[in-house]
DNA sequence: TCAACTATGTTCCAATCGGTACAGCCAAGA
DNA sequence: TCTTGGCTGTACCGATTGGAACATAGTTGA
């Protein structure tokens, strides 16, 4: 057979689309072996640590991702509201304004946070920090920051929940914009 | 053997705390065997369904019990501002300060959404229409009433993850206080 | 007192699980 | 051209899955 895609890095977005669909147990090898379109083989020669290494390839990536987009845009932005507003955009096309779930949210409420502490932690803490710091920047004291920033997590965490629970997008949409407004007035 | 408990209500709530923790996959008959001390046949007995019948049976529980406890007393509370107050308690308490996980928001984020889909639409769109009867009696018109209900809905299923995350019941305490401030005040 | 019924533990089942072994395939370098 | 080594499909492994069957023990009503 061609040698087609054949790099891990081709591979790691279809898992995360298959852990998001189906979470950690849920995401047998039959069905990562069908959507993949990888035989068994293939798998385990790509990632010979199983599923728990496809999973944190996954993390990693995705951790990489906000990093590049999100992070570290907020934290080093020469205009601090301009970087909270593209934070949202970027949020929200990230999730598809709610259709998409948040892997690293799901795997929170999952018995495998455990097993993927030190990354779900991560993911979540980071993201706050960065989202305080441009939050001082922007003239807030460092306590209201912090207390903005973390709200702000909160609400996009919360409406992925109620907005797929719901089955409503607009969930989603309504409560990103009440984000940004918050934040860019920086009062209660 | 002697009779011990036997009887669905006594497993149901065993049954919820393995679903919490495990998820639907995760959560395998033999786990579910051993913590509710009942042998396959027995829990085929009380559920001929297997694992989706359990999973029904819990969601039903936990819907009567946020009827009960919370959206009952909502909408018919003499007094809103108190009824509000009220349901924060309930809730801290409830989710243990965000120890424990809230197992329909759990299910909406997995693709086990779909098989249960009604009741977990309707468990949150109960909670936000009764909190939003609530908040229209307190004085804010229903537009306002209605968005200050879905801010609250998904600012506590937001911390429930977030907390659980980076594993700090802090953050659900902080959380659900401001949630407090904000129906309360019931301005921007 | 004795059948009828309910509850329970044990056992078994086919299917599927995650994972391994391996033989061959292909493209590229020597 | 031949070799090499990364990739792939397939067959298979033991373990576990969700589920069903069944014999028996406890309870109850006639």
């Amino acid at each position: 057979m061609a040698k087609i895609v054949a790099e891990r890095s081709d591979v790691t977005p279809v898992l995360a689309e298959i852990f998001r669909e189906h979470g950690f147990e849920g995401a047998s090898l039959s069905v990562i072996s069908e959507k993949t379109g990888l035989g068994k083989g293939s798998l385990y020669h790509f990632f010979p640590g199983g599923k728990e290494e496809m999973a944190t390839t996954v993390l990693r990536d995705i951790g990489q991702w906000f990093e590049e987009h999100v992070y570290l845009p907020l934290r080093e932005a020469e205009d601090p509201r301009m970087a909270i507003s593209a934070m949202c955009r970027s949020v929200a096309d990230y999730f598809r304004s709610g259709r998409r779930v948040c892997l690293v949210g799901a795997f929170a409420l999952d018995d495998v946070r455990d097993r993927f502490a030190d990354q779900v932690r991560d993911y979540f803490a980071e993201w706050r920090a960065a989202l305080a710091t441009a939050l001082e920047k922007a003239g807030n004291d460092p306590a209201r920051a912090g207390e903005l920033a973390e709200e702000a997590v909160i609400a996009i965490q919360g409406a992925l929940v109620l907005g797929r629970a719901l089955d409503d997008t607009a969930v989603f949409e309504r409560a990103l914009a009440r984000v940004e407004g918050r934040l860019l007035a920086g009062k209660d």
